[in-house]
RNA sequence: GUGGCUGUAGCUCAGUGGUAGAGCACUGGAUUGUGGCUCCGGUGGUCGCGGGUUCAAGUCCCGUCAGUCACCCCA
């Protein structure tokens, strides 16, 4: 029988690795709160229905690499068909809608972290169960909105050590202004359609708009020539992209138009942005986050008209491009026992200091104080506290700073051991 | 889904068709109450898996699975 392991493009995140999970965790939850989000959490499971119409069925994430599957029937029904969530921001819509939120307040701002599901091909940075983090807002139409969100973004990534990154950022307009761009951009392709690669014919008549991107060199060739979105913009959009840098301009954030920034979700509307790293560890999976604005999902979902933007970014691109993780804290004290019938009392001793607040192990399984003083020095604890028969009789216990070379091993009243260890 | 590369100890890797190895890690010890450095010992392997060729396969061939990188996709 074969090993037992992890599903293909699924990992386990052992201690040691997980810090660096905390750490990021952290700094996006604090962030995030500090801008006036509050988390949400939705299920992993959702009505896969929910995908087909909040992101879709064109795009290759809902038509090829949903995990969906057939929920047991009941009494005489048939069972449903489920997904695991591929991205975030569909469900997000849904539990705004399913608890009425927009009736209840006028601007909504909601984050989210956790794993995400897409069968794709492993590859460095990209997984099969991945983690995004994510920030959602609803009812407020920007543009400067759009503008805090990317600059919030871009401050995490600097908290974070990530400052070698490209902000690309571009308009697709709103709804009228996409189907006009569409119908040109289909004038210009469809003479060359012979020219493009494989993958952007089939494309062609299905999403033309993902041409754009395409990295195939005949694909970028012609794409060059191509008409651009912004100058189909209405006057509208065209105010709302203008806000949108001045906006940036004013907080100092450094940005790149690309008119060619597409993306493969089909919900965006008016702004869309990336933030691609380029640190060497990243690969080809370069593109940190991702985001954009979707003001007509709220509606085909069936809620009232509400403007939306949102990003989510990768948390395992984002760990790649953080690089090396720094020291992790580590343990108060390791505590020994000279014999084995000092064990009790150092387990009392322990439980005494661990409640106090202090990090404390220790390894009584039997061996030898040298294999315990190893340890205690493998640990990476401070301190070393033995407990031997000299000790006990006095209720003192014996300290020694493993930072130092050839410490000294100090005699401390067990009374005053808290405080010692604290130095 | 397509292609390239790689699968040997927990990790990093050697290994000319002829007895399975090293370093690190783990573990025991080096005049009995003290760690690191050093030294000596020990545990640990279906050589990814299945076929084939051969007197003999970790080594050669085929298949398969997995990992990885790129395409693709996207965060």
């Amino acid at each position: 029988m074969a090993k037992l392991r992890t599903v293909k493009g699924m990992n386990d995140v052992l201690p040691g690795e997980i810090e660096r999970w905390h750490r990021l965790e952290q700094a996006f939850r604090d962030r995030a709160e500090r801008y006036g989000f509050a988390e949400v959490r939705t299920p992993l499971v959702e009505h896969t229905e929910l995908f087909e119409r909040g992101i879709g069925e064109a795009t290759d994430i809902v038509d090829k690499e949903m995990y969906t599957f057939t929920d047991k029937a009941g009494e005489g029904k048939s069972g449903k068909r489920l997904t695991l969530r591929p991205e975030g921001t569909a469900s997000c819509v849904r539990a705004y809608l399913q608890h009425n939120v927009q009736g209840q307040e006028p601007v909504t701002k909601w984050y989210y972290l956790g794993p995400m599901y897409r069968r794709e091909r492993p590859a460095k940075g990209r997984y099969r169960q991945f983690y995004q983090a994510g920030c959602e807002v609803y009812g407020d139409p920007g543009p400067y909105v759009d503008a805090e969100l990317i600059d919030m973004l871009v401050g995490l990534l600097g908290e974070l050590g990530v400052r070698d990154v490209e902000v690309l950022i571009n308009s697709l307009g709103g709804a009228t202004t996409r189907t006009r761009y569409r119908e040109a951009l289909l004038a210009y392709l469809r003479p060359r359609a012979a020219e493009l690669s494989e993958d952007s014919q089939r494309r062609l008549e299905r999403n033309p708009l993902r041409v754009l991107d395409s990295k195939a060199p005949q694909d970028q060739e012609i794409a060059a020539g191509a008409p651009r979105v912004l100058d189909f913009l209405s006057d509208e959009d065209a105010a709302h992209f203008d806000g949108l840098r001045a906006t940036l301009d004013a907080l100092g954030t450094p940005y790149t138009v690309e008119p060619r920034l597409v993306r493969g979700l089909d919900y965006y509307t008016r702004t869309l942005f990336e933030v691609r790293g380029r640190g060497g560890e990243l690969g080809a999976q370069n593109a940190l986050c991702g985001g954009g604005r979707y003001d007509d999902m709220i509606a085909q979902l069936g809620g009232k008209p509400t403007p939306a933007i949102g990003f989510a970014l990768g948390i395992e691109r984002l760990l790649l491009a953080m690089g090396p993780a720094d020291a992790e804290a580590g343990l108060d004290a390791f505590l020994a026992a000279q014999r084995p019938e000092d064990r009790p009392a150092v387990l009392v001793l322990a439980r005494t200091l661990r409640e106090a607040g202090l990090r404390v192990e220790t390894d009584l399984r039997g061996n030898s104080l040298k294999s315990q003083l190893r340890r205690a020095d493998k640990s990476g604890a401070r301190f070393a506290v033995v407990l031997g028969e000299a000790e006990q009789t006095q209720g003192t216990a014996k300290v020694t700073d493993l930072r130092q070379q050839n410490a000294e091993r100090r005699e401390i009243p067990q009374a005053e051991l808290v405080e010692a260890l604290r130095a």
